[in-house]
DNA sequence: GGTCCGTTCAGGGTTTTTCCCGGATCCACC
DNA sequence: GGTGGATCCGGGAAAAACCCTGAACGGACC
């Protein structure tokens, strides 16, 4: 149909549905994408994400316990060439919203056909947004009234500058105390970023840290 | 005098005596060097040589209580575009195919003159391996000797296979208890792994085993 | 004034890592 | 047949990391 090579397009679905989930990566499959992985909630998602890193994580937003939000949020911080694209039941304006200020590529309700989401998916794969007619408007609109971010992109992971620096200190190996020493700090403040960066990445350990902090070149400043 | 760029040529000194190491930094100073540091240990060696990145150290071999050669062994495995230029006290035979077969580029005799010393570091950073009068025909002779390594550079670092393959997982963030699982080993013989491999390579904790493993591209395969 | 957030410190617990040691098997090489 | 390396398993102990909690301060914002 279209002229781009959806063999090339990888995919992981997310959702808390089976059903829902392999029958959305049957219909992607058989329309030529390359549906790597699924997972069925948030932090499968972020785990098998790194792991895969696909083109485009088509992410419910329901997920039963985890939100697909902070799922969003951890995987556009993770792998900045990953697109996700948010299939969601509702339409709800602040869902939206919040979903884009979170990293997605795009918006879809799940009552869209199954042409709309192939299309939708080539779409975001190329790096277009892509949103269910009448919410194109809105974000445009969200966009203007904040109008102060000059260039986003998705939403740099909200780390502050103390965890950044210790962040950067932790991808060169040191412990906790060295770095305290380093900053002047007790060793348990120290420990306090390290804590609340790894809950905001959602990484395990200071080895994820470290890549975390490669990928994206903190630690050759 | 020569028609290289000295001032491109950065230089770390290792050595345990102050007055020798100083007396080293000043003179290739003068001669239009950038001695980018200093090191008194093997320790400190390999830790500011990974910072520092430097084209050429000179090492001592006879560092107090850690060798030079380990101290050698561990940067040119880490940093493998940066050269070993040794320098040391004696001449010995042994000594020096030690310190060949850690991975050093040249051997210099301390007796050398400041002017053969200027002259080695820039053949040493040219690539040219450098060997004080003698020493080069003792070394080729071993080189045929040996006969067998085909090509071989500055000895890949000696991971057995076990080894590589905890270290793969390790770089990705994984526990010993998961690797072992993965690998179906007792945990204990995992983290058993992991400390010859920081052994070997010098390093103290698993996020300085994660960066060597991106850096040589054990993480990706 | 009140609230939120960033930064700092700390207690207290569990888990993991780091480091040292031992022993056992297998296999290749001399 | 001995020797050494690679692989495996384990004990023990100290350090570090991980995880949650509470608390204090200052600055920004309403």
């Amino acid at each position: 149909m279209t002229g781009v090579d959806k063999s090339k397009v990888s995919v992981m679905v997310v959702d808390d549905h089976p059903i829902w989930r392999d029958g959305v990566a049957r219909d992607l499959t058989e329309n030529g994408f390359d549906v790597r992985a699924t997972a069925p909630d948030g932090d499968a998602a972020v785990r098998i994400s790194r792991a895969v890193r696909p083109d485009v994580v088509l992410m419910d937003l329901n997920l039963g316990e985890t939100s697909g939000v902070d799922a969003t949020r951890a995987i556009t911080a993770a792998l900045p060439s990953t697109k996700v694209l948010v299939l969601s039941a509702s339409g709800e304006h602040s869902d939206v919203l919040e979903a884009v200020k979170a990293g997605a590529s795009g918006y879809l309700v799940k009552s869209a056909s199954a042409t709309e989401l192939v299309d939708a998916v080539l779409r975001t794969a190329a790096g277009d947004p892509v949103f269910t007619a009448g919410l194109a408007g809105l974000v445009l609109g969200e966009y203007r009234r904040m109008a102060d971010s000059p260039s986003e992109g998705p939403q740099p992971p909200q780390l502050t500058e103390r965890e950044t620096d210790v962040l950067r200190f932790v991808a060169k190996g040191m412990t906790a105390r060295q770095i305290a020493e380093k900053l002047v700090l007790s060793h348990r403040t120290v420990e306090n970023h390290v804590q609340s960066t790894l809950r905001k990445l959602q990484l395990h350990n200071r080895v994820e840290l470290a890549r975390y902090a490669i990928e994206h070149g903190l630690d050759e400043e």
